[in-house]
RNA sequence: AACGGGUUGGAGUAGUCAGGUUAUCUCGUCGGGCUCAUAACCCGGAGAUCGGUGGUUCAAAUCCACCACCCGUUACCA
C-alpha cells in the first residue's frame, strides 16, 4: 500500500468554560501542533482540525452564575482559547498552508457553528434512518419549582443511599458503599442546584446509539491498532470492549445544545447529547474548512477538498489520522468515535458494518496518541481549587518557546509528569540555552567577528566534504528523530535534535576558531574556519529541525542566518543538504533566548505557590498524617515587630516592601504578598508576627528578611496576625 | 471499593507488550580542560541489589502471585 501523503491531525476539542491551562497544553495542544508542523516538514499534505466544545452542562451553570447566556460564555472563552493557542505558536490561525491550499491548512472551529449543527443533524438523521438509533424510555430526576420543570443529571442529585443509609449519596451510586441503583430508589433526593425545589422521578424518552452493533468490528479494529497504540490506550480500550458495549443515549433533556432533526413536541425540549455531537467535530471541521477556505483559495476539488483527508481513495490508500488527547478521552476516540464512523460509512454505502473501510468510506484512526496528565507541583490541575497555571497569563510573562521546550522534553507521554517552576528554570537555562542557544550564539558571534563585506565571510572556508563525519553523525540523529516522530515520541525526538547542538559544540571545541579570527592565513586557520562554516550549517539544520517544537526562535535563527526563503518549505530530509549557499544577515546577532530567574518567578507566582502548597485543604496537617517533631517546630523563630514603613514593590504585582522595627532601634525589610489586600495606612504602626530566622531571599530584586504571618482562608480573605495589645518589638512568639 | 496506570543511581526519565552482552538519556554532583559564548562549552569519574516478598526460567527491570505506597477513572464528567 502506498505511503499516504494525506495526513490529518486532530486535537481533542477543549471544553471552554475556563481559560486553557498548562495541562491542556502538555496533554494535547502542543503535541498536535508539533506533529502538524513535523508532517509539513516531511512534505505531506496536512489538515489540522479542532475547536471549542461548547455544549456541556457546566457551561449553562457558569452562565447562570454569571447571569449571562451560555452563548456569551462560550463566545468569550472561545476567543480566549484561540488567542492563547496562537500566542503559544500553534498553527491554528494559518487556515491555508503557505505551500498552497492543496497542501491543506488548519481550522479551529467551534461546536456552536451553524454548519457544524447542520452536519450533525444530517448524521443524526442518517443513523436514525438506518436503525442505528433506538428509542428507550428512561427514568430521570427532575426538579420542580413553581411551574418550571427541569431534568437533572444524576450528579446534580443527592440523597440517602437506599442500601447503606449514608447521606450525600449520588443519584445513581453511593460513594460510601459503592452500590449502584436505579434513579427512583434514592431516598430523600435533593437538587444540588436548587435544594429547595421538589424532586421527582419522571419518565422521559431518549434515542440511543446502538454501540452494541459495533462490538465485533471495534474489536477487529483495535486488534489492528494495538501495534501503534501506547499501552495506556491499549488497556483502556480493551477494558471498555471487554465490559461489552450497550446502547448509549444521544439525546438529553436540556435546552443548551443542538436541536434534534425531529418533529413533535416530544423532542422539542431535547438536544443532541454533547458527547455524540462534539466528537463529530473532527469530521464537520474538515468539511467546513473546505467550504470556507479550499474553494475560495482555488483548491481543485473545491468544497469536496476535505475528502482527500477523510476518505479512503480508489486505490485503497487510507489518509493517516492522528488524534491527540488526554488519557481521560481514550475510549471516546478508540471506541465511540470509530463506532460512529463505521455507522456513517455503513449508512452511506449501504454495506454492512465493517472495521475495514472501503474506497469512498471515511477513514478510521491511524493512531490515538494519548498523554497522561501534567501535574502542577505534585497535585492535579484544578479549576475549582485555583491550582493551575493559566496559559494566557503564562504567555504574558514568559517566552512561548521556553514553555514549549520544557513541556516537550517533560511531556507526560507514558505517565504523569510534574510542572515545577524550578525545573522549568533549570531545564530552560541549562539545556535549552546552555547547549542549544549558546551554540548558536557562539557560531553567530564568532562569524561576525570575521572581516566581511556584505556577504558571509565563511563562504571562503566552506568545505562540508571535509566534515563528512559530522554530517554522518547528524544524519543518524535526524533519522532517529524521524523515527521517533513517526511514533509520536516527542521527548525522544527533541532530545535527539538537541544532540546536533552538542555535536556542534564539540566541533567548535576541537576547532577553536576563536584563536584564528584575527590571525594570518594558514593551513590551521583554514581548517578551523571550515569547522566554523560547518557549525553555521548545523545552525541552519537546527533551525529547521527545532521548528516544530519551538517555532518563534526558529524564525529568529532563520533570519540571523540570512535566509529569506519560506522555512516551512524546507524539508527535514533536506535539512542537512550542503549544496545551498551560505547566506548572510549583517545585523549583529542576538541571543535566541533570555535566561530565567527563579527568584523572580517565585515572587511572581507567589499566590500560586501558596494556593498549591500551603493552603491546600487536602494537605493541611490535622488528619494525623503530617506531624512534625517538636524540635523542628523549635527551629522556627517567630517574633513580634512594628511596621514602620510600607512601599509598593517596584517590580511586582502582589508584593509590598515592609520595614519592621524588630528590636530596639533596628529594622528589617520583608516582602509580603499583601498588595491589594491591605493599604499602607492599614499597616503603618501595626504590630505583627514574623518568622525571624527564615533564610533571606531576593524577591524580584528586593531582599526579604523574613515572612509576616497571616491567615488565608483560600477564598481571598487574608488577615494579619497581630498581638493582643502593645508589646516590645522583637518579643519572642511561641 | 472496583477498575486502569505507575514505582528504575540525588531529581527527572528510557527500556517492560515480543525475558538474554558492562540498565538508557537529561539534569545535578566530583575531577580535569577551554575561555569564543547568556557563569555558558568540552572530556572523564562516582553514584541503581530496577518499590517489597515469593515463584517460573539456563537466564527476570522485563513473565506470574501476593504486599506496600502514589496517581487517575468509575460513563448525563469534558
Amino acid at each position: 500500500m502506498p505511503e499516504p501523503s494525506y495526513v490529518t491531525i486532530f486535537m481533542a476539542w477543549p471544553y471552554v468554560n475556563a481559560p486553557l491551562h498548562l495541562g491542556h497544553v502538555a496533554g494535547n495542544c502542543l503535541p498536535a501542533d508539533i506533529q502538524y508542523r513535523y508532517e509539513r516538514a516531511r512534505g505531506r499534505k496536512v489538515l489540522m482540525c479542532s475547536g471549542s466544545d461548547e455544549h456541556g452542562t457546566p457551561i449553562t451553570l457558569t452562565a447562570e452564575q454569571l447571569g449571562v447566556t451560555p452563548q456569551e460564555v462560550v463566545d468569550e472563552y472561545h476567543e480566549m482559547a484561540l488567542k492563547s493557542l496562537t500566542d503559544l505558536g500553534c498553527s491554528w490561525h494559518i487556515n491555508v498552508d503557505s505551500r498552497g491550499v492543496e497542501y491543506g491548512g488548519a481550522l479551529y472551529n467551534r461546536t456552536s457553528d451553524h454548519r457544524h449543527k447542520e452536519l450533525v443533524r444530517e448524521v443524526f438523521s442518517n443513523l436514525l434512518a438506518s436503525n442505528m438509533l433506538t428509542k428507550q424510555t428512561m427514568e430521570q430526576y427532575c426538579s420542580i419549582s413553581g411551574d418550571s420543570v427541569r431534568f437533572l443529571p444524576d450528579r446534580y442529585v443527592e440523597g440517602t443511599c437506599p442500601v447503606c443509609g449514608a447521606a450525600e449519596a449520588r443519584g445513581d451510586q453511593c460513594d460510601e458503599c459503592g452500590s449502584t441503583y436505579e434513579a427512583h430508589e434514592l431516598l430523600n433526593p435533593v437538587s444540588k442546584l436548587n435544594p429547595d425545589a421538589e424532586i421527582e422521578v419522571r419518565e422521559t424518552d431518549h434515542l440511543f446509539y446502538r454501540l452494541d452493533l459495533f462490538q465485533e468490528s471495534l474489536e477487529e479494529h483495535a486488534a489492528t491498532r494495538n501495534v501503534v497504540w501506547k499501552p495506556n490506550v491499549r488497556s483502556m480500550t480493551k477494558n471498555w470492549l471487554d465490559m461489552g458495549l450497550r446502547p448509549r443515549a444521544v439525546t438529553r433533556d436540556i435546552d443548551w445544545g443542538i436541536e434534534l432533526p425531529l418533529d413533535g413536541d416530544e423532542w422539542s425540549s431535547k438536544r443532541v447529547y454533547v458527547w455524540f455531537e462534539a466528537v463529530q467535530g473532527y469530521y464537520t471541521c474538515a468539511r467546513i474548512w473546505s467550504e470556507r477556505f479550499a474553494n475560495s483559495n482555488g483548491h481543485p476539488d473545491g468544497d469536496s477538498a476535505w475528502e482527500n483527508w477523510w476518505k479512503v481513495s480508489d486505490d485503497g490508500t487510507i489518509p493517516k489520522h492522528i488524534y491527540f488527547m488526554g488519557k481521560d478521552n481514550i475510549p471516546f476516540h478508540t471506541v465511540i468515535w470509530p463506532a460512529i464512523i463505521m455507522g456513517m460509512n455503513s449508512t452511506a454505502s449501504g454495506n454492512p458494518v465493517s472495521s475495514i473501510p472501503a474506497p469512498g468510506d471515511l477513514a478510521l484512526e491511524y493512531n490515538v496518541s494519548s498523554n497522561e496528565y501534567l501535574m502542577l507541583q505534585g497535585g492535579q490541575f484544578s479549576k475549582s481549587r485555583k491550582h493551575a497555571v493559566w496559559l494566557p497569563s503564562f504567555l504574558e510573562k514568559y517566552d512561548a518557546d521556553s514553555l514549549r521546550y520544557y513541556l516537550s522534553i517533560n511531556m507526560p507521554e507514558t505517565h504523569d509528569t510534574d510542572f515545577r517552576w524550578n525545573e522549568f528554570v533549570d531545564r530552560v537555562n541549562n539545556e535549552l540555552i546552555g547547549t542549544y542557544g549558546n551554540f548558536v550564539h557562539r557560531v553567530m558571534t564568532l562569524t561576525h567577528r570575521l572581516p566581511e563585506s556584505g556577504s558571509n565571510p565563511l563562504v571562503d572556508y566552506d568545505d562540508p566534504e571535509f566534515h563528512a563525519d559530522i554530517i554522518d553523525e547528524s544524519m543518524k540523529i535526524l533519522e532517529s528523530a524521524i523515527s521517533s516522530m513517526e511514533r509520536q515520541r516527542f521527548k525522544e525526538a527533541l532530545r535527539s535534535i538537541m544532540g546536533i547542538a552538542q555535536i556542534g559544540n564539540v566541533l567548535l571545541q576541537n576547532a577553536a576558531p576563536w584563536k584564528y579570527i584575527n590571525s594570518d592565513d594558514s593551513e590551521e586557520r583554514r581548517e578551523s574556519l571550515s569547522s566554523l562554516a560547518m557549525a553555521w550549517r548545523l545552525c541552519r539544520t537546527l533551525s529547521v529541525l527545532t521548528r516544530p517544537f519551538m517555532p518563534f526562535q526558529s524564525d529568529r535563527l532563520w533570519g540571523m542566518l540570512g535566509e529569506d526563503s519560506d522555512i516551512d518549505s524546507v524539508l527535514w530530509d533536506e535539512s542537512l543538504a550542503t549544496d545551498n549557499a551560505l547566506n548572510w544577515c549583517p545585523d549583529s546577532p542576538q541571543p535566541l533566548f533570555s535566561r530565567l530567574d527563579l527568584d523572580e518567578i517565585i515572587a511572581d507566582e507567589m499566590s500560586l505557590v501558596e494556593d498549591g502548597n500551603i493552603n491546600d485543604p487536602d494537605h493541611s496537617p490535622g488528619d494525623g498524617a503530617d506531624y512534625i517533631e517538636f524540635e523542628d517546630f523549635l527551629k522556627v523563630q517567630m517574633k513580634t515587630g512594628k511596621i514602620t514603613s510600607v512601599d509598593d514593590h517596584p517590580n511586582a504585582d502582589k508584593l509590598l516592601v515592609i520595614k519592621i522595627e524588630d528590636g530596639p532601634g533596628t529594622t528589617r525589610t520583608v516582602c509580603a504578598g499583601l498588595k491589594g489586600i491591605y493599604d499602607e495606612s492599614d499597616l503603618l504602626g501595626l504590630n505583627v508576627v514574623y518568622v525571624a530566622n527564615l533564610e533571606p531571599r531576593k524577591l524580584r530584586g528586593v531582599l526579604s528578611e523574613g515572612m509576616i504571618l497571616a491567615a488565608d482562608d483560600g477564598d481571598g480573605i487574608v488577615r494579619l496576625l497581630t498581638p493582643d495589645g502593645e508589646i516590645t518589638p522583637g518579643s519572642t512568639v511561641r
